[in-house]
DNA sequence: GCTACACTTTACGTATACGTCAATTGAGAG
DNA sequence: CTCTCAATTGACGTATACGTAAAGTGTAGC
């Protein structure tokens, strides 16, 4: 099998993937899918013995390494993923799902407006060094 | 002493702050603030046994804490926050900042985007999880 | 059939970031 | 002087997120 290759699947319902693709592709090792299908955030079917990821796998994975990317542990992504797929057919449902999403989304604005202030400093900084750096380069010349 | 007061230190250089006034103020344990103090990211002076917190000390647990929201380790914190406080007088000095401040710009970028396609995503459910309730509450009036 | 390689499970190990006693120790109030 | 309260050090405990052998299985190529 080459190593690029997408494994084909038989019958219907998109490409799967193997494990090792999936850590290839997202720079994983095969140790942390399998941690992530422990924690219930990936359930894969099987082919005898073997993980099958079907596209579905692929996006929860996805999502979860954006979620560590912002800082989320991984039971905090657990649900928030489980969440977006969960029901909503009844009004309370709705109100639940609409209240998380509020606590959620504070969170993100409070994490971009650190975002924000940490960026301006890091720009501030490393114009100041420029400026800096130009100036000694000026004298050595 | 009253539960809010500041600590005022005797002779010079601004107010100071006690272990529990910064602990109630950043709603942290004191066993945490001693904890980054062993991480080496606080040096706070004495007064007999007893820690002696400057501004300075306030300010490196402000970013300490900003850091942490923003997903980085103590020890990437500190690196940081080092580094700012790190002399700069020579080229190579300059130029390895410089270095430091581009690698971590770029991980901010990264993760301002992650945030900003989250939000989005966010905002997008909020709306049509109002929409819904909205139709269900017409039907039930 | 042998080799190689990818995959499997089980299980113990490790770094980070504190929590949680335990046992003291001044410093102020009554 | 006693009581309380905040602070101290030391040490062990815990949750998260995997790393890292160990030992076996399955399939493909020669």
């Amino acid at each position: 099998m080459s190593a690029t290759a997408v494994t084909q699947v038989s019958h219907a319902a998109g490409p799967t993937f193997t494990i090792g693709e999936l850590a290839r592709e997202f720079d994983l090792t095969t140790r942390a899918i399998r941690f992530y299908e422990d924690c219930g955030l990936l359930q894969p079917q099987r082919k005898g013995r073997n993980r099958v990821y079907t596209p579905r796998d692929r996006t929860r994975l996805k999502l979860t390494l954006r979620g560590k990317r912002l800082g989320l542990t991984l039971s905090e992504v657990k649900e928030l993923v489980d969440m977006y797929e969960s029901p909503r057919d009844t009004q309370a449902q709705l109100k639940k799902f609409l209240s998380v999403l509020a606590l959620h989304r504070a969170q993100l604005e409070q994490q971009m407006a650190d975002l924000s202030v940490t960026l301006d400093e890091v720009r501030t900084h490393e114009k100041e060094a420029k400026r800096l750096l130009a100036d000694a380069d000026k004298k050595t010349a």
